[in-house]
RNA sequence: GCGCCCUUAGCUCAGUUGGAUAGAGCGUUGGAUUCCGAUUCCAAAGGUCAGAGGUUCGAAUCCUCUAGGGCGCGCCA
């Protein structure tokens, strides 16, 4: 309806400039919207106001002639000045009835577009540090990241969605180090167990399994071990250096083959977890891309080799630096250590560079907030290497803080005291704690509220809106224990023009707006617009359901008002299903 | 200190990308229902859009400054 007025707004425009009555050089974008109002009509289009000013002329002169010029339409009923200068547009009642059809007939499909042509676009989301289990920062990068995807591909774009797993580094060789001296403490080594080394429970997990497939295998003496290691924080010394030079001993301990086999222990179990995690949250990704094969398949020295070919790179106190500066980052950044290891950023820019490699028109990268300050320096790499940095589009998720019985829940990432995604699941249930992850704008802080979430009743806006599914379910299950006949002639002949009850026009509106709610939606990453309309889409609903009997109406009226609800229930199912939740039948 | 983000009703948040009289939910107050599921519905009260300037036909929305809050400023990942 909306891209209709459009249409026939551009064809008058046209009309207008081959007439020589407006510019022919003018240039405009025609913008439609829904009405806030309902004496506006239905749909507004300010575009008289926005000529005026170009063309020099009144706003409402310009609207008269607009108005004059357009093609008549069978859509609509009346077309109206007012104001300023707005041209507002009735819609005649047959075509709000079309939406009703529409939907029965596009099913599951109804709300999909072809707006994205296909394009290609890459969303990388998540992408956590595979040292432990997903905590509920995480489960709203999840959340949003696969509703983004989700809205993308209903928009018509190919969506390629990508875990980005940091199976290299320091951090990993910290867990790999955890892990193993776990291991020996099982053993019946005794030691202090490092301060900065990861003391999750799933650390003693991973390597108990460890020492059931392989006894004693990896066990070496504590003395050998801790001999000239520098003293531990506790100790009055610094953690860093302490577990680095654990790390070094136990590489240089194990040998480079058994230090890998601990070390993929616990990357491939933590992995698999976190693979579970997000299958059970409703999470699926095409691809789980290994940050270490970007050093195996040489993508990192040749990321760097084109920068130092085209002379972006510089040596200095014996590291290599990208000049990132020249490319508006605030200063320059080291991508080869002093001791010949490349960076994490060097890394980052191989793997955007093979994002790039791989021909995506557009770029989606997921992160939390706290590393905003990574943006200009990955947009100078791309533009170093020759790329549009607009083809990245980097969107900051902010943290959730939850609350629980009106209290803050307390969390520290160190001491290992969060909660995790998997125990958010447990207490909420993967529906509301999806709804309620995306019910917010990616970058507004977010209060989670536990009690909330878990609520059997309409507070809850995740019940609120299953039970209109569910509400309609059980009246259709009505039909039969009442012997009243509904199948598909009844649909196909049904009067649909006896729907003429204020609550039916409201609720017509509301499903003929789902189109819309999803490209926007999808165009802006903004998945909190389809949030926001299922709740509305279920007041509607509710309202109606209160104010009308559907069963007990004579055939006519009933079978209209039933095809209403039916189309209603589709909706609620396709905007549940996009959110990644359930449209339960009875609850 | 520098940079990025946030600030809208008592609370939690929307606001169709610059449009018409700023909207929901919760909470508060008052009301409805012999019923297809009371996990429902209707109504009222509640606002200096953090503050001050500016841009223009028109600003919660764009620009500048100020205040408050969050985050970031490693040869860590």
């Amino acid at each position: 309806m909306k891209t209709h007025i459009q249409q026939l707004l551009a064809g008058a425009l046209q009309t207008l400039q081959q007439q020589g009555t407006l510019p022919a050089d003018l240039s405009f974008d025609l913008h439609v919207e829904r009405t806030r109002d309902k004496n506006h009509g239905d749909f507004a289009c300010a575009i008289a106001l926005d000529l005026a000013k170009k063309a020099r002329r009144k706003p409402r002169e310009v609207a008269e002639q607009i108005v004059a010029a357009l093609s008549i339409s069978a859509l609509i009923t009346k077309v109206e000045i007012a104001g300023p200068g707005f041209i507002n547009f009735f819609m005649a009642p047959q075509a709000l009835l079309r939406v009703v059809n529409d939907i029965l007939e596009a099913g599951e499909a109804y709300g999909r577009s072809t707006v994205g042509h296909g394009q290609r676009v890459q969303v990388e989301f998540v992408s956590a540090n595979p040292t432990g289990p997903l905590h509920v920062g995480h489960g709203r990068g999840a959340a949003y990241g696969a509703a983004v995807a989700d809205l993308l591909v209903a928009a018509g774009f190919h969506v390629h969605r990508e875990y980005y797993v940091n199976d290299a580094g320091r951090q990993m060789d910290i867990l790999a180090t955890s892990v193993w001296l776990r291991y020996l403490e099982q053993c019946g080594e005794e030691f202090t167990f490092p301060a900065n080394g990861y003391r999750g429970d799933y650390v003693q997990q991973i390597s108990m399994r460890l020492r059931q497939m392989h006894n004693d295998l990896f066990r070496r003496q504590a003395q050998q071990i801790f001999a000239g290691i520098p003293a531990d924080e506790p100790a009055g010394g610094d953690k860093e250096q302490h577990i680095d030079a654990l790390i070094e001993r136990c590489k240089q301990l194990l040998g480079a083959g058994h230090y890998r086999t601990v070390f993929d222990a616990g990357l491939n179990e933590i992995l698999a977890d976190i693979r579970d995690d997000l299958e059970q949250f409703g999470v699926a990704y095409e691809e789980w891309f290994s940050e270490r094969s970007l050093t195996s398949s040489g993508a990192v020295e040749r990321a760097l080799q084109r920068l130092k070919a085209s002379g972006h790179l510089y040596e200095q106190q014996g590291a290599w630096w990208f000049r990132s500066s020249a490319f508006g980052d605030e200063k320059d950044r080291v991508v080869i250590r002093d001791n010949g290891q490349h960076t994490y950023f060097a890394s980052d820019i191989a793997y955007h560079m093979d994002k790039m490699e791989r021909g995506y028109t557009r770029v989606i990268d997921i992160w939390g907030a706290d590393h905003h300050g990574y943006i200009p320096r990955i947009k100078a790499a791309l533009a170093a290497l020759g790329y549009d940095p607009n083809r990245l589009d980097v969107l900051l998720v902010q943290f959730a803080i939850l609350y629980r019985g009106g209290e803050k829940v307390q969390m520290s990432t160190r001491s290992g005291q969060f909660v995790t995604l998997r125990e958010l699941r447990g207490e909420v249930g993967k529906d509301a704690a999806r709804f309620f992850y995306v019910t917010r704008k990616c970058e507004q802080h977010m209060d989670f509220d536990l009690d909330l979430a878990k609520s059997e009743s309409n507070d809850n806006p995740v019940y609120y809106i299953q039970y209109a599914h569910a509400r309609i379910c059980s009246v259709l299950q009505q039909l039969a224990e009442r012997g009243i006949s509904f199948g598909p002639d009844d649909i196909r002949n049904a009067r649909l023009d006896r729907l003429v009850e204020s609550h039916e026009i409201d609720l017509l509106h509301m499903l003929s707006r789902y189109p819309e709610t999803i490209e926007t939606a999808a165009l802006s990453c903004q998945p909190h617009q389809l949030a926001h309309y299922l709740r509305e889409l279920a007041a509607a609903l509710h309202a109606y359901y209160n104010a009308h009997a559907f069963l007990r109406e004579e055939p006519e009226v009933r079978s209209a008002r039933l095809v209403l609800i039916t189309a209603t229930r589709q909706v609620l199912y396709n905007g549940l299903s996009l959110l990644g939740m359930h449209a339960p039948q009875r609850m």
